[in-house]
RNA sequence: GUGGAUGUGCCGGAGUGGUCAAACGGGACGGACUCAAGAUCCGUUAGCUUACGCUUACCAAGGUUCGAAUCCUUGCAUCCACACCA
């Protein structure tokens, strides 16, 4: 077999289609709009790592199918540009952000031409680009207007030796990443939060109507977390200091309250004698990464304080706790140790006292023999006037009866929190506020956008914002004073949040994007990128969307209908691919080797894009080798008669690709397709069926398929060629027949069998589908059987069924009952 | 702990009540070609049998059914996510 020279092929098609701009969108076309999108990378220094490839491939092949079906297809590709690594690279390498960002970004734009990707590389997008960033500034203007962009303290990680914040990831083991001797230490910053909880009704009903995964919905709902409840209010110094609760049906077992170990005034309620004791506590914890907490076994220390428990009137004590969040509810529980486990843990531990309140309904329970908490169901004990109530019934009762002491009320808490997006770093959006002596905090004008990050800064230590004092100092918008600039950048997922609706106009100087554009084009029709951004990513998205829709922008709610998670690719042998390890495949290498096409061919068709797989050098092998056969097939091609069966065969093939393609089933596709060259080379083809072959192949192996495509004569591009119709008349009227025959085989089958066993059958009873009935012949079957044979439709009302065999009917296949 | 997913032949992985000893790919084995290797092509790949066929098989044990990889129950194992949510 002639060696085929992909790289040849693919640099020659690559060239014609950028040439041709076959695949630049206009919104102007008369052919209905699709949105392919995938999620857009970092550009790190590393470049394009497999990760990448399987999610573009995987877009890709929709984005090309969407065109031979006839769409104006969108496919873009861009840069989430700002971000951690970059300017890692500067304190550690010395090479600015900005330098390091625009080479990864050439980087990435070569790779990514080298897989063929049907882009439209005239929108690329790069977020740090200040005409991208302006319009980050301007949403949060425009939020700040509307109220949902706030300042609040927070609490954030510090390190005393670089004296800068740490994100969470820079904090290994408690220590400082870049000193492992220096212990991180917990600091309060007032910072600028949006209000994203606003939102939270929304953003949770609209999930249902949404075609998303299940998993990812339910990973939503969960991050969301709705959940109804009460508002209690414990006096401690004669003030009040609510908790919430969703059990205060056991408000008479609480037995000692917690306050977050990050609460704000904790310190109003540690007493001098125990103050030693708490500050011992706190330096246990190790950042404010609520991940690191939960590993902690729960731990506390008494504060000293007490409180009046407001039903019972009891004293109970206050202790600090490290599993108490203190963004959530009011960062204080009550605690019911009989009820609840983490409570009856902490209890044992502490030594506090014991009160069941609810007896279970099938044993005898009491504040003597507990040895576990109880949480299930039950009626109430020990708890005055309520006693002997359904816990459900007495969560209503008692929440009325604190209303009416003003001692309480029903409540609903969200989990979800405010989203906080200040970053005390530099390669970051700035926030566009000022901070002036006599007029306090004033936003940047409009017309000022947009606040540029300065190029001059120092690395290394501090917020590197803080290093450029000719940067900072401003005059203030409103009184024309001295006023300081805000050094804080945004979070990048700031950036990510809404760079889908930009594409649809990612030059528009003078507004975020022409409005009529983006209605044109959004919401994306498909987005696919990995599940880890199931809850923060595709949850802030769908509040920008909401917020812009909100202000009249756009007029969908949603960011994408459709939305896919592609799986994970590890190394040969199952480990993850790390540098470490040595194990990593680099696409570029692999298509030097084997050719994009099988690259391509390879990475969907081990296993379901869904799932997690495992590289396979043989794997690809085999791709390189099919793609092989393919290409010399066509090179030593006579022109034959199609066969009937590769007929029946192309045609079958066509109707499941186009349901696999759309269902994200390319595995069965590339299956369907190496079944349908089988019968290509076995029984000879003619050259309509070899067009109609390499477009079906064609997302898939988009070089090849142009090559073979002018190979046979053809002009112009495969890649915008008509996707073929299946003729479904040649598809079934062979196999129809076939199944009939079947199924009545079978009944015939079963009657013999049951006859064997002894039993006399006279009559057979057949329930067939309304559409199927004509098929059945009676007298036939009479003759097959040699009993008589009775013939409903399954919704005959007068059938004789005794035993509603009739639901057992499907396509092909009637539901049977004898006699 | 909570929530979710999965368990199929040597391996990856289809298959959701009869067309299943189970698609497709990989591996292994045998053969053809070749001085030879590679590539390519053909065949075999649960056991017994020349074959018809029979037996054993889809994590395990029960159950439903004329019929189960597929449906139900229980158990076991593995994997993933998480913000201990009061």
């Amino acid at each position: 077999m002639a060696e085929v020279d992909f790289e040849k092929i693919e640099k020659k098609w690559q060239k014609k289609w950028e040439e041709e701009k076959i695949f630049y969108a206009d919104e102007k076309s008369k052919k209905k709009k699709f949105y392919v999108l995938e999620m857009f990378p970092y550009p790190s220094g590393t470049g394009l790592h497999m990760g990448h490839a399987l999610n573009y491939t995987i877009g890709d092949i929709f984005a090309r199918f969407k065109l031979l079906k006839g769409f104006n297809v969108l496919h873009p590709m861009g840069y989430d540009a700002l971000g951690l690594p970059a300017e890692n690279a500067a304190i550690k390498v010395g090479t600015h952000p900005e330098e390091y960002t625009k080479n990864s970004m050439k980087n990435f734009t070569t790779q990514l031409k080298k897989l063929g990707f049907s882009y439209d590389w005239s929108r690329i997008l790069n977020t740090s680009d200040p005409e991208y960033y302006k319009w980050d500034q301007w949403i949060f203007l425009k939020m700040l207007e509307s109220g949902l962009a706030y300042q609040k303290e927070s609490v954030v990680n510090w390190c005393p030796e670089c004296k800068t914040v740490l994100a969470n990831e820079q904090v290994v083991d408690g220590k400082c990443w870049r000193h492992e001797n220096t212990k991180v230490e917990s600091k309060y910053f007032k910072q600028w939060f949006l209000k994203i909880t606003d939102y939270a009704d929304e953003l949770l009903r609209n999930l249902d109507n949404m075609e998303w995964p299940e998993k990812t919905k339910n990973m939503q709902k969960h991050w969301i977390g709705k959940s109804y409840g009460a508002e209690i209010d414990f006096i401690v110094n004669d003030n009040k200091w609510p908790v919430f609760t969703t059990r205060p049906d056991t408000i008479y077992g609480v037995t000692f309250v917690v306050v977050s170990a990050h609460h704000k005034e904790l310190e109003k309620l540690v007493t001098k004698e125990q103050k030693k004791e708490v500050d011992n506590f706190l330096k246990k914890i190790k950042s404010v990464s609520e991940k690191d907490i939960a590993v902690l076994e729960k731990e506390g220390a008494f504060t000293g304080s007490y409180a009046i428990n407001p039903v019972t009137k009891e004293k109970i004590p206050i202790y600090v706790g490290n599993f108490v969040v203190a963004d959530y509810g009011s960062g204080m529980v009550m605690a019911v140790p009989a009820h609840d486990k983490r409570d009856y843990d902490f209890a044992r531990k502490y030594k506090i006292k014991i009160k069941v309140v609810i007896n279970p309904v099938d044993f005898e329970l009491n504040s003597e023999n507990i040895t576990e908490a109880y949480v299930g169901e039950g009626t109430l004990i020990n708890s005055g006037k309520f006693d002997g109530l359904s816990n459900e019934k007495a969560k209503e009762e008692i929440i009325k009866f604190l209303e009416n002491l003003k001692l309480g009320k029903k409540s609903i808490q969200f989990r979800l929190k405010d989203w906080g997006i200040s970053r005390q770093r530099y390669w970051g959006t700035p926030i566009p506020m000022i901070y002036c002596d006599k007029c306090g905090v004033v936003p940047v004008p409009f017309k000022n956008l947009p606040v540029k990050l300065p190029k001059e800064v120092k690395f290394g230590k501090g917020n590197p914002l803080l290093t450029n004092e000719k940067w900072i100092n401003v005059k203030c918008p409103k009184c024309g004073g001295k006023a300081r600039r805000e050094t804080d950048t945004m979070d990048t997922f700031v950036n990510s949040s809404w760079y889908f609706l930009r594409y649809a106009d990612p030059k528009n100087k003078n507004k975020i994007f022409d409005s009529q554009k983006a209605l044109y084009w959004n919401p994306v029709d498909v987005y696919i990128g990995g599940a880890e951004h199931a809850c923060m990513h595709l949850i802030y998205s769908r509040f920008y969307v909401k917020f812009l829709r909100d202000i009249g922008l756009v007029n969908s709610s949603e960011p994408a209908n459709k939305l896919f998670h592609q799986g994970m690719l590890h190394a040969d042998g199952g480990e993850k691919m790390s540098k470490s390890k040595g194990n990593v495949v680099e696409p570029l290498a692999t298509i030097k080797k084997y050719g994009t096409d099988s690259l391509r061919l390879f990475l969907v068709s081990v296993a379901s894009p869904d799932k997690d797989f495992d590289w396979s050098e043989k794997g690809i092998q085999g791709s390189s080798r099919f793609l092989k056969k393919v290409y010399s097939y066509f090179e030593n091609f006579k022109e034959g008669k199609s066969s009937p069966e590769v007929e029946i065969k192309l045609n079958n093939t066509i109707k499941n690709i186009e349901e696999y393609i759309e269902t994200f089933e390319y595995r069965k596709a590339t299956i369907e397709l190496r079944e349908l060259f089988d019968s290509i080379s076995d029984g000879g083809a003619g050259k309509k069926v070899l067009e109609k072959f390499l477009q079906l192949l064609n997302p898939f192996c988009p070089h090849i398929t142009e090559e073979l495509w002018e190979k046979l004569g053809n002009k112009g591009f495969i890649s915008n060629s008509v996707w073929p119709k299946s003729e479904e008349i040649k598809i079934k009227e062979n196999l129809k027949k076939d199944l009939y025959e079947k199924a009545i085989e079978n009944v015939f089958e079963v009657v013999k069998k049951v006859e064997t066993r002894g039993e006399k059958i006279s009559k057979v009873y057949l329930y067939v589908l309304p559409f199927e009935l004509e098929k059945y012949n009676p007298e036939n079957l009479k003759k097959k059987f040699g009993k008589e044979v009775f013939i409903y439709r399954v919704n005959d009302a007068k059938k004789h069924d005794p035993e509603g065999k009739s639901k057992k009917a499907r396509p092909g296949n009637p539901g049977f009952w004898f006699e």
